[in-house]
DNA sequence: TCAGATTAGGTTGTATACAATTTAATCTTG
DNA sequence: CAAGATTAAATTGTATACAACCTAATCTGA
C-alpha cells in the first residue's frame, strides 16, 4: 500500500468527473449503429425526441430542454430541415422566435425509432434499481 | 394520470442516456473557471492528469486511459506543447511511437492544479455514499 | 412615443470527438 | 531476407459544443 501523497487527488482514478465524461461518450457511441439506420446523429436524435413529444417548439425552449444554445442548435436544425424531418418558421406574432415543427417524414421516422431505446438498454448491464439510482443522482447533479 | 402510450419510451425524460450526457457537460462546465486560471481546457486537463501521474507516456497509452484517439489527441498535445507544458518526442527504439513528457513548466502547473478538485467537489451536492455509488455504476457502464 | 434595454437567433472562432484514410515503421512468415 | 500484415500517429472530413459577438424585433418607462 503506497503512502498518501498530496498529488493523489489529481490522479485520474480519483476523479468523479472523468468516468462521467467517459461513460457519457461510451453510451453515445452505443447509439451509433441504431441511429445510423435513422440517418441521425446522437444530438439530432435528442432534438427529434423533443419534437416528437412537442410537435412544435421554439429554438429557445428546445435549448432549455436539451441544455444546448443556438450556436449548436441552429446548424443542427438546418441539417434536420435538409433531411426533411423538420420545418423552421418564424413566429408570426413575434418574429424573433423561430418555431421548429416535425414534418410528416419526421413523424414517420418516429415509428422506426421505437425500437432504439430497447436496443441500447440491453447493452447496459444495469438492473432497474441501479438505473433508478443513477437517474436520481444525475438529476441531482443537474440541479433538478 | 395519462394512459400509457407506445411513444412513452421515446420521451426525453424516460431516457437514461440524456441525463448522463447533460450531467457530463454540466460538470465539465463547472471546471471552466478553475481551469481558465491554468490556461487549460477540460480535455487538456485530463491529459495533464495522466502526464502528472506517468511523467512520460505514449499517445496510444494515453488514448487508452482517456478513451480518446489520435484524431483528438494529436492536435491537443500539439497545443499543450505550444503552451510549454509537454514535450513530444519519437521513441528511439520504435519510431512509430510518440512519447509525451511533462516539462518543468508542466510540473509547475501541477502545484496550481492541486486546488482544482476541491473547488469542483464543493459544487456537487452529493454525499460520499452517493459519490461512491455513482462511481461504481459508471465504471460498470464503462465495462471495468 | 421613442430611446435604451432586453430578447431570440444567427454567426464566428476555438476546441473537441471520432470515422476513415494515409504514411511510415515494425513485425511475421514463407 | 523480403513481401504482406500490422501498428502508431497524423490527417481529413463531419458534427458537435460553447463563448463572444451581432442583428433584428420587441418591450419599457420617462
Amino acid at each position: 500500500m503506497s503512502r498518501d501523497n498530496k498529488y493523489d487527488r489529481l490522479k485520474l482514478e480519483n476523479q468523479l468527473c472523468f468516468p462521467l465524461y467517459a461513460a457519457s461518450k461510451e453510451i453515445v457511441s452505443r447509439y451509433k449503429p441504431a441511429l445510423d439506420e435513422l440517418d441521425l446523429t446522437y444530438t439530432q436524435y435528442l432534438a427529434m425526441l423533443v419534437l416528437w413529444e412537442h410537435g412544435t417548439i421554439s429554438v429557445k425552449d428546445m435549448g432549455k430542454l436539451l441544455y444546448l444554445d443556438s450556436g449548436t442548435l441552429t446548424p443542427l436544425l438546418k441539417k434536420l430541415e435538409q433531411k426533411g424531418y423538420v420545418e423552421r418558421r418564424r413566429d408570426s406574432s413575434d418574429e424573433r422566435v423561430l418555431n421548429v415543427s416535425v414534418t410528416e417524414t419526421g413523424l414517420g421516422l418516429r415509428e422506426k425509432a421505437l425500437g432504439v431505446p430497447d436496443k441500447i438498454a440491453c447493452t447496459l448491464e444495469l438492473n432497474s434499481e441501479e438505473r433508478a439510482f443513477l437517474c436520481k443522482i444525475l438529476h441531482k447533479l443537474l440541479g433538478e
